[in-house]
RNA sequence: GGGCGCGUAGCUCAGCGGUAGAGCACUACGUUCACACCGUAGGGGUCGCAGGUUCGAACCCUGCCGCGCCCA
């Protein structure tokens, strides 16, 4: 154990037994009978199984009779018959042998009559049968089984809450293994104990309970499922046993040993989490920590304000030991030394004492939850935790809400007084690909390290991030990382063409000096890209964030930008080629910083090389502030410039391909009707559309000659002229398809203007957006149409 | 039984009041000098079902059906 962090453990275990909110108890715990030790509620799986209801005859005492009637809704008598015995269900006869009472609804008349007398336990030796009390408690639902249930304090968790409420003793008949116990008197004689409790009435000692024996001689030693299957033979030979389902029945296993958790009175120390919980809720619920997403709050407070005492004694031979010191008679001296209990233990007795140190340790939680502070060096007062504490943001999955953050929220308000971080992000759970949590015990988890080695960690980190949307769990797919190890690929590749061309970092470069337009374009793209990447990560939407990237760098930067610049990198412009170089070493350095948080390598990789061919880097990527570029970068004209050529490359090779012109031949395009400025663009991004969409040469021109295909863009007509080239007939069909999709538009939008409602209930500019569209929209079909119209007439 | 959440393109999932999206898969074409782990173009969805609110619903409300998780 780390020495400071040891005293920090000590420190809290002492200063909160002091204020009496760690005490040692004998409650009912979840015993691990593999491992021999407690465990905590939340290290209890319950699963469903395969079991059994048995229903037994509990006869009463001295062979005496009661009407038992039954009543539908309607309060109609459906069955009354005269009977001996009172109908338990249960699916743990073996747990018979140490029965407390039967207990039933204070409601149900059907009991009523016999409420207050004894019946009998129908197992154990006829001789010695004891007898118990038939009692009233709130827990027996009347609507389940017969209405009646057997109460055995000391193996059920339900049945120790109402023996603790209703005085009812509490007979341990399993050792620490699990197995009946074969300590103690001969039955008999254990029997005889039990039978005097009873008789007395009043709150039995605890202790004493404890150290009674009622397995029959016969039963002990058993294992526990053994001695249930004699238990219920026995029963059945004496005629006693009325029926046995088949039944689904939940049962609690040890998370690690996989065996069933038994209920076990033992002696174990506590911690009140009840008390500790309240100032950590008051600190969720005014928002001095935050969960993110916010729903999990909900889960935190439905934890909290019904949390349990917090057993954090562990019987294993590893752990901080408790430190806890007793005397010859028992009494306990809680301090953090040695030393300071043998102390205490002088001025409690007048003189030396030999002590013995308590042999448990701790639950690992308990030194966990100091983890935020404890890290930082309390209890000394740091430098560190002066700086650090509270922290800003734990990440962490939803399981852990209840081991690790209630604790670290507990014991950071009570120690620190304030809370030991202000945001908790609860990421997703990745599962596998059908859905299923991943665990060992199933075998479907998948190895993050053998993932690495086939699309490696970049492509991994990547992929968790883009589907880390809020609130909802990962299904991993290797299909899916195998996509981001591509878009790792197509980094580097653009890198490499920035190596090619000569684009080396100028760090005196200014993103608001660029002539060209599309370096400016770009330039305000980046600005974008980058405003969206930190708005998101900032709301911690890690999947949006990592999307706009992703489309940033692939669809952007590498499908138009890099594209548009080959012309200017093989032109003669010197000054063009200069400032287009630093352009693209520029956003490619954009591009490093806010990718690295989400492929660190690759791009840290990258940084380290792009620095050895121009100036030299300052440092490593890591340490690269986090881009702020103001709005005042994204130009307008450049924007509206760029997109118009986008559309006339994507719309002319649209056509193309629709009509099935080879990708190799080169076409000419020709501009119709054109405004002077429209007319001016294609002059100068001439060499550049040539290039993208293939064409032989692009000009203005009047009207569009014979046999000419044409699409519209704007307000002007595009026209291809591929008189025998294209079958006329297949682009009177592209046409046609088009004038339909577009009329489905028109009647849509038409439909909406017509409905005197919309027009005067939604917004101004939705309505004004829709007439714009419409009107555009119709423009398009007309020209269209017109295309149609000549094609018809020359087919 | 209580709580949380999910059902959107073949698959995995975004979107959560104003023209249905992405990745993968699929189809066609492509040896265009960064990249075939690529490029270009394309097909594919009555947004689980039924009501309701609204000028307008995948999105808000109610119910139902199916699925998952947590706590009893």
């Amino acid at each position: 154990m780390d020495e400071g962090l040891s005293r920090a453990v000590l420190k809290v275990f002492v200063a909160l037994y002091k204020e009496g909110l760690i005490y040692k108890d004998k409650r009912l715990v979840n015993w691990d009978p593999h491992f021999e030790t407690a465990i905590s509620d939340l290290e209890v799986e319950n699963r469903e199984v395969p079991g059994h209801m048995w229903h037994f005859k509990y006869p009463l005492a001295g062979g005496e009779t009661y009407e038992y009637v039954e009543k539908d809704e309607n309060g109609e008598i459906t069955l009354r018959e005269t009977r001996d015995y009172i109908s338990i269900a249960t699916t743990r006869p073996e747990t018979m042998l140490g029965d407390g009472a039967v207990a039933v609804h204070p409601s149900d008349e059907r009991y009523a009559p016999i409420v207050g007398k004894l019946c009998e336990i129908p197992a154990g030796p006829k001789a010695h049968r004891r007898l118990i009390p038939i009692i009233t408690d709130e827990y027996p639902d009347p609507e389940f089984g017969s209405g009646a249930v057997k109460i055995t304090g000391a193996h059920d968790f339900n049945d120790y809450a109402v023996a603790k409420r209703c005085d009812i003793p509490m007979y341990r008949l399993m050792d620490l293994q699990a197995n009946m116990r074969t300590d103690g008197a001969p039955y008999a004689e254990e029997a005889a104990k039990a039978k005097k409790i009873v008789e007395a009435g009043g709150t039995p000692d605890a202790q004493y309970v404890d150290g009674i024996n009622l397995v029959p001689d016969e039963y002990r030693g058993l294992a526990r499922f053994e001695a249930r299957k004699r238990v219920v033979a026995d029963i059945d030979a004496d005629g006693l046993m009325i029926t046995v389902e088949n039944k689904k029945i939940s049962q609690p296993f040890g998370d690690r040993s996989n065996v069933v958790i038994e209920p076990m009175l033992t002696d174990q120390w506590y911690v009140n989490a009840a008390e500790l919980a309240k100032p950590a809720i008051a600190a969720v619920e005014d928002g001095r920590t935050q969960f993110v997403p916010e729903n999990w709050s909900k889960t935190f407070f439905q934890w909290m304000r019904n949390i349990e005492p917090w057993c954090i004694s562990r019987q294993l031979w590893w752990g901080h030991r408790i430190p806890a010191w007793y005397g010859p008679d028992g009494h306990v001296f809680v301090e953090a030394t040695e030393a300071a209990a043998k102390n205490s233990a002088r001025k409690h007795y007048g003189h030396e004492e030999v002590l013995r140190q308590d042999e448990d340790v701790l639950d690992t939680w308990f030194s966990s939850g100091l983890w935020p502070f404890s890290t930082l060096g309390w209890p000394e007062k740091t430098a560190e935790l002066k700086r650090f504490y509270p922290t800003s943001t734990l990440v962490t999955a939803h399981d852990i809400i209840f081991f690790w953050v209630a604790r670290m929220m507990m014991l950071g308000m009570h120690f620190m007084g304030q809370v030991p971080f202000h945001e908790v992000y609860i990421h997703a759970l990745v599962r596998d690909a059908k859905g299923a949590k991943m665990s060992k015990s199933k075998g479907n988890t998948m190895d993050p390290l053998e993932l690495i080695d086939k699309f490696g960690a970049d492509a991994l980190r990547f992929t968790l991030a883009a589907m880390a949307a809020q609130g909802r769990d990962i299904k991993l797919s290797e299909q899916r990382i195998e996509g981001y190890r591509n878009f790792g690929t197509k980094l580097w590749n653009a890198a490499r063409f920035a190596q090619m061309n000569e684009c080396a970092v100028w760090d005196q470069y200014d993103p608001r000096t660029p002539q060209q337009t599309v370096n400016k374009w770009i330039v305000g793209e980046t600005a974008k890209a980058t405003a969206a990447v930190t708005r998101e990560l900032e709301a911690r939407r890690f999947n949006e964030a990592a999307g706009a990237l992703y489309k940033f760098v692939w669809n952007v930067f590498c499908d138009w930008y890099l594209e548009f610049i080959k012309p200017l990198l093989n032109g003669e412009d010197e000054a063009a080629k200069t400032e287009t170089r630093r352009t693209v070493a520029w956003v490619l350095d954009q591009v490093l910083i806010l990718l690295h948080p989400f492929m660190p390598f690759i791009t840290e990789e990258l940084w380290a090389r792009t620095g050895e061919y121009g100036q030299k880097r300052a440092g490593m990527l890591i340490s690269e502030t986090w881009p702020r570029l103001s709005e005042a970068l994204i130009d307008e004209a450049a924007e509206a410039e760029i997109d118009w050529m986008v559309k006339l490359i994507e719309e002319t090779r649209s056509t193309r391909s629709e009509l099935n012109v080879p990708a190799g031949a080169k076409i000419p395009l020709l501009l119709i009707g054109a405004d002077a400025a429209t007319e001016a663009r294609l002059e100068r991004y001439q060499d550049l559309i040539d290039r993208m969409a293939r064409l032989e040469y692009s000009t203005s021109a009047a009207e569009a000659p014979k046999g000419s295909v044409t699409f519209v863009l704007d307000s002007a007509t595009v026209a291809l002229p591929l008189e025998g080239v294209v079958d006329l007939p297949a682009e009177a069909a592209r046409l046609a398809k088009d004038i339909a999709k577009i009329d489905a538009e028109i009647a849509k939008m038409t439909a909406k203007l017509g409905n005197a409602d919309f027009v005067a209930k939604a917004p101004e500019e939705v309505v004004d957006e829709l007439r714009e569209r419409l009107a555009s929209e119709t423009a398009v079909r007309a020209k269209l149409a017109h295309a149609l119209a000549q094609i018809r007439g020359e087919a």
